[in-house]
DNA sequence: GATTAATCGAGACGGTACGTCATGTCTTAGC
DNA sequence: GCTAAGACATGACGTACCGTCTCGATTAATC
C-alpha cells in the first residue's frame, strides 16, 4: 500500500472487474427486446430479465435505459452506415443520403427514432444522442460540404451547416414526423432539389452579383 | 312520435351530457402542468389533483394522456399558425415557415415536440397527430405549391408533396433532432435557398422577369 | 312500435307503473346474479345492467345492495323454511333443524351465509336480518320450547333462548365457521344430544318414560 | 466449505432479506386501523400510508388485506386464549369456553368476526383461518374431550368432533349471528346444559336399546 | 496461498403513476 | 312524474417499473 501511494498512481484496479460476458448479455437482450417489442418493452427489468443479470449489475453501468439504448445504437450504426468519404464531394453525400434512406428501416434507424423521441422528454439523452452520433457524423459532413464549396462544385455563401440541415432535414422529416417510408427515390429527389439550389451557377463561380445577395439575404422584420 | 320514427333517428344523446365545465378545467390544468413541468409534469394524476376532476372524468374522455395533450395541442395551435393564405403563394409559403419558427419556442410549439417524441412509442398518438393536425396543415401548403407551380413561379416537375418535405423538413430537423432555437433567420435561409432550387429558371418556361424575384424574394411583412 | 302501444293494456300511468315491473326485474337479476356468481358478483351496477334498470331506480328502492339483498332472501326463505308447527313441540323444533340443514347448501342457505358475511362489516345489514328474518323465527322457535318446557317435555330452567342458542348454534356454527355440509344426519346428532341435557329428568318433574330417553340418544344411520 | 458442499445445499435464501421493521410496522398499523376504524379502515392504502411503507411492500408479503390481518390475528390470539390444558378435562373445557367470552369482545374476538366475515366471500381467507387457527385448537379442545371420554366422565358415543360444535357453537352463533355480549355467564349456561346431555348416565354406560329409536328417527317433513 | 475489494445474482425497499372498479349522487331527455 | 342513461367525485384496488439498498457468493489482482 505504502508503494502504491509513493510510486505514481498505478492504474491499481482493484477487486473484480467487470464482467464484460454480462455487458454483452445486456446489450444483445436489449437488442432483442427492442426488436421485438419497440423501445416501451426494453425496460431494464426486461433487459435484467432476459439477460440473466442482475438490475444492479446494469445500473453499475448505466445510468438508465436510455444511455444503455445509446450505448446500443452507437454499437449498431458504427456498422451500419459509414461517414462520408471519396474523392468527389457531391457523389459523397449523395452517397451518404442514400445509406441513410437505406438503414432507415432496419433496427438502427427504429432505435434511432425511439431514442430521438425520448430525448425529447430527457434532455440527458438528446446530449448523449449529440455527443456520440450526431456531432461526429454532422462534423463529417460539413466538411465534405465545405469541400465542395472550396473546389467551386457548391455556392460558397451557405454555411455548410445550413446546406446539411437542408439534405438531412427533409429526410428526418419523413421518418420522424410522417413516419413513412425512406426510399432511396424519395432521397434522390431531395439530393437533386436541394443541390439545385445550392449548385455554383454554370458561368458564374465565385461572383455573384452583390446585389441580388444582398436583397436575398435581406432580413424581413 | 310518428316523427320520430319516420325521420332518421336523431342523436339521441341520453344520459347526462359531459360537462363542459370539467372538460375546460382538465384542459387547462393540462396547460398549466405542461408550461411549468413539460410534458412529464402532465400526469393523468397530476391532471386531475390540479383540475379538481376524478381520474375517471378524464378517462371517460381520453384513453390516455396523449390524446389529452393532442386535444390540447389542437386548441392551441389553432390560435397560432393560421393555415398558409393570400394572393402571392410564394409569399404565404414564406409566412408561414416564419410562423412557424416563431412559435417553435412556445407552448406550442414545445408541446408539439414533446408529442411528436412520444408519437416514436405510440402509434395511436401518430394517428391522432396526422389526423387532426398535420393532415389539414399539409394539404394546405400543398395546395399553395401547385398553385406555385401553376402560375410558373416554381417548377412544375417537382411533386408538390416533396417540395413541402424540403421546405419545412429542415425546419423540425433543427427543432427536433438538433434542439436548436428555430430563428426566423434560419427560417429565411431556408426558403431562400431551397427556393433557388425549386423556382421555375429565368429564361425557361413560363419566362418571369428576373427582376420579379427579387421583390418574391423579400420578405414578407 | 305502433303495435305496442295498441295491443298490449296501455298502462297509460304516465310515472309510476314501471314500479313493480321493475322491481320484480331487479330481483330477479339480483337473484340470477347470486346465483351464479355469488353475493360478490351482484353489485349493484351489475344489477342494473342484466336488469335493464337505472342504477338510480335501485337506489330508489334500497339504500344499497345489501338492503335489496336481503329483501330478496326474505322471499327466498318465506317458500323454504315454515316456521316450527305441530302438536309435538319436540318434533317441531326437530322438524325445523333438518329444514335448516336441508336448505343450507341451497341459494337462501349460501345467500344467508354471504348476508351474514357482509354484516360483520355492517351493522345495517345486521338490523335487516335481525328484524325481517331472526325475530320471527327465533320468536317462533322460543314459543316452541316454551311449551315443551310447559308440558314436561323439557326442563322449565332453561331459558329458551339458550335453548334455542344450544339447538341451532351448532348447525350456523357448522355451516359458518366450518364451511362443512350441513347433512340431516349432523342435524339429528344435534337434536339429541342436546335435547338429553334438556329434557325433564326421569322421575324428576313431568315424569316421561325412561325408555324414551334411552332410544332418543341412539345414533341415527 | 467442504462441509457446505458435502451436506445437501442450505436453503440459500437468496437476494436482500424481508424487512421485520417493515412487517412490524404493517402489522402494527394494520392493528392501530382496525382498533378505531374497524375492518373496513384496515385497507392496503391506509395501512401503507400509516406505516410509513410502500404498498409494493405489503404486496410483497399479503396477497390482500385479509390474509394479513389473519396474521394478525394470528399473532393477537396466540397471546390471548391459550389452548386448553390441565389434569381435569371438563373443567379444561369449562375454562377455554369462558376464556373464549373473556376476549371476544377485545380485538382478537371483534378481528376474528370481521375475518370470519370476510371468509363467507373470500375461500382464500377460510383457508387460512381454518389451517392457522381453527385446525390446531380444535384438534387440542377435541383431544380433551377424548380425554374426558377415556375417563369415563363424557359418554363414548359421541364423536369429539360433535362434542365440540355443541360447546362452542352456541358461543360462536350468539357473537356472529345474533351480535350479543358474550358473557361469562352464558358460556356457562352453555356448558352446563351441554355437559348435562354428554356426561356419562351414572349407572348406565354403553348399552342402549337400538328398537325405540326407528321412531323418532324418522325424517320429519 | 491468503487477503482484499469490487464484482455478480437475487430480490426487498420506498416511490410514482397507471388504468379499473364499484360506490352513491347528479343531471339530462323522453314518455 | 318517474324512467333510462350515463356523467360525476370518491376512494381503493392491484400492477408495472423505477432507481436504491442489502445480502451472500465469486473472482482476480495484490500482498
Amino acid at each position: 500500500m505504502a508503494s502504491k501511494t509513493a510510486v505514481s498512481p498505478p492504474p491499481a484496479v482493484r477487486g473484480r472487474p467487470r464482467s464484460n460476458v454480462a455487458r454483452r448479455a445486456i446489450l444483445d437482450a436489449a437488442r432483442a427486446l427492442v426488436e421485438k417489442g419497440g423501445y416501451a418493452a426494453a425496460t431494464i427489468e426486461a433487459i435484467a430479465a432476459r439477460s440473466g443479470v442482475a438490475k444492479t449489475t446494469i445500473y453499475r453501468s448505466w445510468p438508465n435505459r436510455s444511455a444503455l439504448l445509446v450505448d446500443l445504437l452507437v454499437e449498431l450504426s458504427a456498422q451500419a452506415v459509414p461517414p462520408p468519404a471519396g474523392p468527389n464531394p457531391l457523389r459523397a453525400l449523395h452517397t451518404e443520403m442514400r445509406g441513410i434512406a437505406d438503414v432507415s428501416d432496419d433496427l438502427p434507424g427504429r432505435l434511432l427514432m425511439a431514442l430521438l423521441g425520448a430525448a425529447q422528454h430527457d434532455t440527458e439523452i438528446h446530449r448523449e444522442l449529440v455527443d456520440r452520433l450526431f456531432q461526429v457524423r454532422r462534423a463529417a459532413t460539413g466538411r465534405v460540404v465545405r469541400q465542395a464549396q472550396v473546389e467551386g462544385a457548391l455556392r460558397p455563401d451557405v454555411s455548410p451547416s445550413v446546406a446539411v440541415d437542408l439534405l438531412v432535414g427533409p429526410l428526418f422529416f419523413r421518418m420522424f414526423v410522417r413516419h413513412e417510408p425512406l426510399t432511396v427515390g424519395f432521397a434522390d429527389q431531395v439530393f437533386r432539389n436541394v443541390l439545385a439550389g445550392l449548385e455554383a451557377q454554370p458561368g458564374a463561380t465565385k461572383s455573384r452579383p452583390p446585389r441580388a445577395a444582398k436583397s436575398r439575404r435581406r432580413a424581413p422584420r
